[in-house]
DNA sequence: CGACCATTTGATATGGATCAAGCGATGTGG
DNA sequence: CCACATCGCTTGATCCATATCAAATGGTCG
């Protein structure tokens, strides 16, 4: 269980802001009319772990990954965020993991004080905060079930999971690296891909390119879920 | 990976409600000055997964496990409640685990529709319900990172918390069994007694009984928490 | 005392990690 | 345009932590 595996990956790209505040296309709610849009490159940090939470972050375009390291040099991702979500809100001062462009990214940065101000007043805003923190909630204890299973079910889960929240049903287009699969569902790279391969080998799945996915049974993958 | 463990504890007690609203020693804030107390025999259920989540349940006195039964007869623990704490409050409309008691209970039981009624109009309350699931985000974020962890981590991290919670500094009295231990840890009865023995040989612990443990090294602890 | 249940301890099996090599795609310099 | 380095992924061989199976011990209650 003693994966070492510190400098992963050596691209120490920087954020590349567009500089000016913008009230981009609503997608709904108030919280969309504030803050400014921001770019960041591949493999860019947004934020880290304990740095101060003074914003929170809705994504325009591209993937997110949030993840803290374990002390000996491991990394386990908490979560991955595509178009339209949002993260990087807390209830403390701090950020609790850090958070990094999978592909080039483009976020709308909102500044938390103004949000939570606006809470004060409107019942609706403080409600949808609420729901925010209790979504997540709810994702995070999903996450916790996946880790008490096999590797299999913890592989077949996340390929559901994915099928569910990018919306090309049956065909998934995966942003993220094998070691960024293999680290959100606690196993390694070579396990995720082995397991890939079973799952073919099964006719469950289709492999066009490592990171294209058909889901070709569903039947059978609920049968794999656990 | 697959224990299967059906049928793990026969007793079906009953809840035994005391019956009448009651306003109980007021702990803090508005929540605390509704609702009615009520009581559950050792291993009673409090609510089942899927019921309709209409109250939460403050614990007065006694151990509250929450958990869910995997597909294949296996248990995850989610959390244990300690005298003081809040558990039962869901986004949805439905309680997303089961809720038993471990030893015999008393809890505050508290409409849900009251709390968030009350909360429309005080934003006080808002805030509180708020930062009751912000606090259940963090908790299940912790368990999360556990659950990557080696036995042995998990064991330390389990003792640490438990260390942390019931405030009797450096000897903790567990409520709970082997099983429930395991079932939180995603591990097995076996694993976690032989883990508390090969900490007990290496002088970090003491087991004067099966459920009461002595904390002799903390830094020892620290070190093997990971 | 005897039955029952929880816990510990022992022997063995196995799923996934680790170590290692091969392979295909992408990019770079000659 | 090709030779070759690089990187992400797959596949193979072996090892090890923890599960599983089994039995002994101990504590509790009638």
């Amino acid at each position: 269980m003693l994966m070492q595996r510190a400098m992963r990956s050596g691209l120490s790209t920087h954020p590349v802001s567009s500089g000016h505040p913008v009230a981009t296309h609503a997608l709904a709610g108030p919280i969309d009319m504030m803050g400014a849009s921001m770019s960041f490159a591949r493999n860019a940090e947004i934020y880290g772990e304990n740095e101060p939470a003074d914003y929170l972050y809705k994504v325009i375009s591209g993937t997110v990954r949030t993840y803290k390291m374990l002390s000996d040099g491991r990394r386990q991702i908490g979560a991955f965020y595509f178009r339209g979500d949002i993260f990087g809100l807390e209830m403390g001062e701090q950020h609790a993991f850090s958070a990094e462009a999978i592909s080039d990214v483009k976020v709308l940065v909102i500044k938390r004080s103004a949000v939570v101000g606006l809470a004060e007043r409107d019942n609706d805003v403080a409600r949808q905060l609420w729901a925010l923190t209790g979504r997540e909630l709810g994702r995070v204890q999903d996450h916790l079930l996946l880790l008490v299973k096999t590797a299999r079910e913890r592989v077949v889960s996340f390929l559901l999971e994915m099928a569910a929240r990018v919306p090309a049903d049956n065909a998934v287009e995966l942003p993220m690296s094998r070691q960024d699969i293999a680290d959100y569902l606690g196993l390694t790279i070579e396990t995720v891909s082995r397991t890939l391969t079973q799952l073919e080998n099964a006719a469950a799945i289709e492999l066009p390119s490592s990171r294209r996915i058909v889901l070709r049974n569903r039947v059978a993958l609920g049968r794999l879920n656990g």
